[in-house]
DNA sequence: TGACGCTATATCGCTTTATGATAGAGACTC
DNA sequence: GAGTCTCTATCATAAAGCGATATAGCGTCA
């Protein structure tokens, strides 16, 4: 296993996919709303980012294509992505880093 | 004044000098000392990104150049930056958005 | 003095990351 | 079967990030 902590600080899109993923599996079009969802449509992801960022994520090993889709989705098209181990490793460390960010922030800002 | 979430999300080197100066006043170099230190090394950010993001925020009103050096401080080269009204309230809502992915991550992985 | 290493700002050229536009085709609705 | 939305995908470009290098001031020690 390569050590997770040598693939920060992860590119923002690349950790947006990682997150969306923690949530279950999906297929890239729900992971583009799921980004866009959760952040309230601040962060808006093309397929052009997404697709690209798939794509690195899984030559990474951080994601991987699930072999068959879901019994219960019939839509042909879809293809469906999950964390591998590293995957999730790699998102809780990224995770850690800029948790410890936002409380260096807070705390030089005095916002408790 | 413009709307601070019109930033977001920021650049990543943005919005590391952006703490760093949540610190305090300080000089080019010490805000790629203080960027490297507060991470542990994890993030290093040569003159070439700091300088150019420098560049950037002082451009978009979110840092600005001290008229004058601290009394206590002779050395001529040195440029002193400090956050603008407008760039602390960016840096808040960053760093809002960022624990917000985190507290989603964290609860997606069962992680507390 | 001047040699050395560290500090400090700055830019060049390149790579990586991110994105808007567009395409093509399957699925759904009427 | 026309029209709209879904879904994957790529192209061309812009934006972001970075290693290397340049230039010069500063501190120290001999």
């Amino acid at each position: 296993m390569v050590d997770p902590s040598s693939f920060l600080p992860l590119p923002q899109a690349q950790f947006h996919v990682l997150v969306a993923l923690t949530d279950g599996e999906l297929h890239g079009y729900a992971i583009m709303q799921a980004v866009e969802e959760s952040s309230d449509g601040v962060v808006r992801m093309g397929p052009a980012t997404l697709y690209g960022t798939l794509r690195k994520l899984v030559a990474a090993g951080l994601t991987e294509e699930l072999p068959h889709r879901p019994t219960t989705d019939d839509d042909q098209r879809r293809r469906y992505y999950r964390l591998t181990t590293l995957g999730r490793k790699v998102c809780i460390a990224e995770a850690d880093r800029l948790a410890e960010l936002v409380r260096l922030t807070r705390l030089n800002l005095r916002l408790g």
